[in-house]
DNA sequence: TAGATTGGAGAACAATAGGAGAACGGATGG
DNA sequence: CCATCCGTTCTCCTATTGTTCTCCAATCTA
């Protein structure tokens, strides 16, 4: 069954931000935090996600409410690899890590295998997993998923020249920083801590 | 079953200040310490959560109530710091983390800060979190924490010379490998994973 | 243009989660 | 034996929550 525009707007919501919800959120507080003003309203798309199969009503038949899906284990979703100059490499079903709450910020976040050598000297390898802040603004020196012209992704330290251009500095000096007009240049996320394994 | 949001709420409140309660609090005591002021309320929690198996009845009938459920995960000791050349600095007392599984060996595993550069082109940076598996052998080509002469702890990658002399090789260019009879050196763990904050 | 679909507001309803407070009975200590 | 303390059980109450309905606007579609 398909799901109409609302219904995956208000899903995707619920897989991004199960974590900000201490506690399953109540029907009231999903509406606030949606902006609707009536739970009828919201009754309805719930509904068709839990006939969809992608959300299940809490056991506790009131008080509280649903559940995201592969509910238990709240996890950070990996969604997949990123290399410089190269869109990022999707998984098709992402996976859900659990990462404990110290290296992860209060916002939403999600995780990125890095491909490439092109932060190495910050420390960041080839396969390291990175815990990546949604944002669409960041700071001076931080450290940042960028997309550049729509099309490519990369991790690179972000340097705001101040004068409507953007320079990326990979942290490899044998590569060379590269500047853009900041409109080609967008900000998906930014740096909160790295994984990795040995 | 799943707990509702009181439940969930004072099943936290217990696991997060278990230690705040000397012997196990009476039902007045939690009472208080929840805001609510009948004990016949606090009981249908308490019960709920001894039907989700989550916390026991003490074993005296009465005058003392509950006990922490000790099955939760307790986490990763963070022991302390090592930096090279000096004994590991311990944490008086040692912090829990919750490392994830999937960072984590099968053995016993401990955490220790990294203090210094020596191990930097392996991506290992000052300050960064170690999990070390406890071991006291180690495969050539593997990162360890090495003990010379009973005294310096150090994180280095390991070779082994097979004439009894081990080398301790830092990742750092401008250090200088280090070799010593094997009896100076005593492995005390290898690494397994690598967490960071920004 | 007419009908169907989608998305939302708001009222009304039934169920219960959550709490108050009283009472009971076992245990304990003097 | 009495005074307490403490877990347990009971009844009663209320605000909140999920649910169902009806009504309406905007958009899509044939």
């Amino acid at each position: 069954m398909k799901l109409t525009r609302r219904q995956q707007a208000i899903y995707d919501y619920l897989r991004s931000n199960a974590r900000q919800f201490v506690y399953p959120p109540t029907y009231d507080e999903l509406c606030r935090a949606l902006g609707l003003s009536s739970r009828g309203s919201l009754h309805k798309h719930i509904q068709a996600l839990i006939d969809a199969g992608l959300v299940e009503p809490m056991a506790g038949r009131q008080g509280i409410r649903l559940v995201e899906w592969e509910s238990q284990e709240r996890g950070i979703p990996h969604l997949g690899a990123i290399a410089a100059g190269r869109p990022i490499e999707a998984i098709s079903q992402p996976e859900f890590l659990p990462v404990p709450d110290f290296l992860i910020s209060q916002r939403p976040c999600y995780v990125l295998t890095v491909k490439g050598e092109s932060m190495i000297e910050a420390g960041i390898m080839d396969g390291d997993l990175v815990v990546i802040e949604e944002r669409s603004v960041a700071r001076n020196g931080e450290i940042v998923v960028a997309l550049i012209n729509h099309e490519e992704a990369t991790l690179k330290r972000l340097q705001d020249n101040h004068d409507s251009s953007i320079t990326l500095l990979p942290e490899n000096s044998s590569m060379e920083p590269m500047t853009y007009a900041a409109e080609q240049v967008q900000i998906q996320g930014v740096l909160v801590s790295l994984l990795r394994r040995y």
